[in-house]
DNA sequence: TCTCGCACCTC
DNA sequence: CGAGGTGCGAG
C-alpha cells in the first residue's frame, strides 16, 4: 500500500506501514512522528485487556506491496467477487485458551472519487455515500487464541459486491472509491461480558491493502498481476504459445496476437504513473495525509522487509472503524447461501432477488431513521457482534462454521445507549436492514495509531488523539509497528441468536453497544 | 460504466 | 465430475 496509497493519493498516506514498529517507523521517518501518535501511551483498552502483545502479520505482503505499488483494484460485481491478494493473516499473542472472534470490514478510505485516465488514477470528484457497512466474521470464530495461532487466518472467502441490496452479506463497496480493509480481533472471552466496557478488541491495519473498487480493471498492470498470479486466472496466462493462439481465437484472428499480460508486463512494470510524485492522487489534504506520508516511507523499506515482516497493525480502538457504520450481521451457511442464493446460482435467481425484489426490500429495511447521526460515531468496530455471538451461534447456525456479515453503522452507535444487548432476528429474505453509512466522516480506516486517533477524532472532534494512544507494539519479526488504540468506545450489536433460516443474520446498529468511553458515551 | 455469457481454469 | 473463481469483450 504504501505505494500504493500514494499512488491513490489516497487520503491517506498510509499510516504506518505495518511491520514496522512505529517506533522504529519514526526514526526512519520523521514525518511519521509528526502524523502517528507517539509511541503511545498504553492506554489502550486494549493493552488493559490483554490485547497489547497481539501481532498481526499480512501474509503474502509482498505480493500486495506489487499491487499496491501500482494501485490495487478490486472488481466488484452484482453477484460478489472475491479479493485478489486475498486477506490472509499470521496472529501472534494471542492467549490460547481465550477465544476470540476475528472479524474485517472494508471502509473507506477517503471521501474521494476517482477516474482512471491517462494511465493513472485521480480524484474526480466526491464519493459516494457510504454503503452500509459490513463485517465479515471469519467462519471460525469465535475461537481460541491456539486455533488463530496455528494457521493462517485466511478471509479468502470474504466477497466484494456493487449491490447495495445484496442480500448475501457480501461487503459492499462503490465502484471508483478508494477502500481501507480492516481486520479487528475482539475478545470473545465470557469472562468480559459482551458488551461489557471490557470487551476488548483491537484493529489493525494494512495500508498496503487498500484498494480501489472497479467493475473492470483499470490499469492493465493490475490485470497482469492479478492473470500472473491468481490460480484461476491462470487460463489467461500468456504462458507461450498459448496465449497467443487463445488471444487470436479471441479475437477471432488468424495471427498471432501479443498476449496483453506480455504487453503490459513490459509497458507496466517500471514507471508505473503512480510511482512518484504521480501517485499520489491529491490525498484529502486532511491530517490524513501525514500518516500515509509516513506509511509512504515505509513502503520504502527493503523489500525484505516489506515481504516479511508483520505488517504494522494498527490497533484502531472501534473509533478506527468507519465512522457511521451501521452494523448488521449475516451469517452465511457458505454453501447454502451459495447455492440459494449466490453467484453459483446463475445469476438468475439471485439477480431476481436482488433487482427485482431488492428495491423493495431495500427500501424497507433502511431504517431512516438511524440514519445518517451527525457526527460519525465510532465505527461500528468490531462489532462485537461477534462477540454476541457465541460459538454456539456460530456453530450451530453454521453447519460449517461460516463467515458471518456485519453491518454497521457507527453513526447509530452514538445513538446506542448503553450496552445491551439485543437480539435481532434476521429478515426472513435473508436481507438485513441496511442503513447507509453515514457519508463517510473522514477516512478513518487509514489512520492508524495516528489513525486511530484520527478517527476517532475524525468521528468525534472532542475524543481526538487524546482518548486513543495507538501503542505502539514491535511486531517481531519484521518490523512492524502495531499500534493499539485504545477505543473509547465499544460498540457491540445485538444479534440474534437463533439463526433462523436465513443465512445471515443481521445486527442492527442500534442494537449495537458501546462501550467504553466517557465521551462518546456521552454522545447522543 | 456496468452487465452478461463465455472459455478456461482451480479445487 | 461439478461447482465455482477468473478476465474478456460484446452489448
Amino acid at each position: 500500500m504504501a505505494n500504493g496509497g500514494d499512488q491513490f493519493g489516497l487520503a491517506a498516506g498510509r499510516p504506518d506501514s505495518d511491520c514496522m514498529d512505529s517506533s522504529k517507523e519514526k526514526e526512519k521517518n520523521p514525518s511519521f512522528t509528526l502524523n502517528a501518535p507517539p509511541a503511545s501511551p498504553p492506554q489502550a483498552e486494549c493493552s488493559q485487556q490483554g490485547m497489547e502483545g497481539i501481532k498481526v502479520f499480512l501474509h503474502d505482503r509482498e505480493l500486495w506491496t506489487r499491487f499496491d505499488e501500482v494501485g490495487t483494484e478490486m472488481i466488484i460485481t452484482k453477484a460478489g467477487r472475491r479479493m485478489f491478494p486475498s486477506y490472509k493473516v499470521k496472529v501472534l499473542g494471542l492467549n490460547p485458551k481465550t477465544k476470540y472472534i476475528l472479524l474485517m470490514d472494508i471502509v473507506p478510505a477517503d471521501d474521494h472519487r476517482y477516474k482512471f485516465a491517462d494511465n493513472k488514477w485521480s480524484v474526480t470528484g466526491k464519493a459516494e455515500p457510504a454503503m452500509p457497512g459490513r463485517l465479515y466474521v471469519h467462519p471460525d470464530s469465535p475461537a481460541t487464541g491456539s486455533h488463530w495461532s496455528r494457521q493462517l487466518v485466511s478471509f479468502q472467502k470474504l466477497k466484494l459486491t456493487n449491490n447495495h441490496l445484496d442480500p448475501f452479506g457480501h461487503i459492499i463497496l462503490n465502484s471508483m472509491h478508494k477502500y481501507q480493509p480492516r481486520l479487528h480481533i475482539v475478545k470473545a472471552d465470557e469472562n468480559n461480558g459482551f458488551g461489557s466496557k471490557n470487551t476488548a478488541f483491537c484493529t489493525h491495519v494494512f495500508p498496503e491493502t487498500a484498494f480501489i473498487g472497479v467493475t473492470s480493471y483499470q490499469n492493465h498492470k493490475i490485470t497482469q498481476l492479478k492473470i500472473e498470479n491468481n490460480p484461476f486466472a491462470k487460463g489467461f496466462r500468456g504462458s507461450d504459445d498459448n496465449e497467443l493462439h487463445r488471444m487470436a481465437k479471441l479475437q477471432g484472428k488468424d495471427y498471432p496476437v501479443v498476449p496483453r499480460s506480455t504487453v503490459r508486463q513490459r509497458t507496466c512494470t517500471t514507471g508505473s504513473p503512480f510511482t512518484g510524485e504521480g501517485r499520489r492522487l491529491r490525498g484529502s489534504p486532511e491530517a490524513i495525509c501525514s500518516p500515509y506520508d509516513s506509511e509512504t516511507s515505509s513502503s520504502r523499506r527493503s523489500p525484505q522487509e516489506l515481504m516479511s515482516g508483520p505488517s504494522s497493525h494498527y490497533t484502531l480502538s472501534h473509533s478506527n472503524l468507519q465512522a457511521g457504520q451501521q452494523t448488521q450481521v449475516y451469517h452465511c451457511s457458505k454453501r447454502k447461501a451459495e447455492q440459494n442464493c449466490s453467484p453459483g446460482n446463475h445469476q438468475h435467481p439471485y439477480k431476481k432477488a436482488f433487482q427485482a425484489g431488492s428495491p423493495m426490500e431495500g427500501e424497507l429495511y433502511y431504517p431512516t431513521s438511524s440514519y445518517p447521526p451527525p457526527p460519525p460515531p465510532p465505527p461500528p468496530g468490531p462489532s462485537n457482534p461477534a462477540l454476541g455471538l457465541t460459538e454456539s451461534t456460530f456453530v450451530s447456525d453454521m453447519g460449517q462454521r461460516q463467515a458471518c456479515m456485519f453491518a454497521g453503522s457507527e453513526s447509530r452507535i452514538d445513538e446506542l445507549n448503553c450496552p445491551t444487548w439485543s437480539y435481532n432476528c434476521p429478515l426472513p429474505t435473508a436481507v438485513a436492514p441496511m442503513e447507509p453509512y453515514t457519508h463517510y466522516a473522514p477516512h478513518p480506516p487509514y489512520s492508524s495509531s495516528p489513525q486511530g486517533s484520527r478517527l476517532s477524532a475524525i468521528s468525534r472532534p472532542s475524543s481526538r488523539m487524546d482518548p486513543y494512544h495507538s501503542q505502539s507494539t514491535v511486531s517481531p519479526p519484521e518490523s512492524s509497528h502495531s499500534r493499539h488504540l485504545s477505543p473509547p468506545l465499544r460498540e457491540f450489536p445485538c444479534y440474534t441468536p437463533t439463526l433462523s433460516p436465513p443465512l445471515y443474520h443481521t445486527l442492527e446498529t442500534h442494537t449495537l453497544i458501546r462501550c467504553g468511553l466517557p465521551e462518546w458515551s456521552a454522545a447522543s
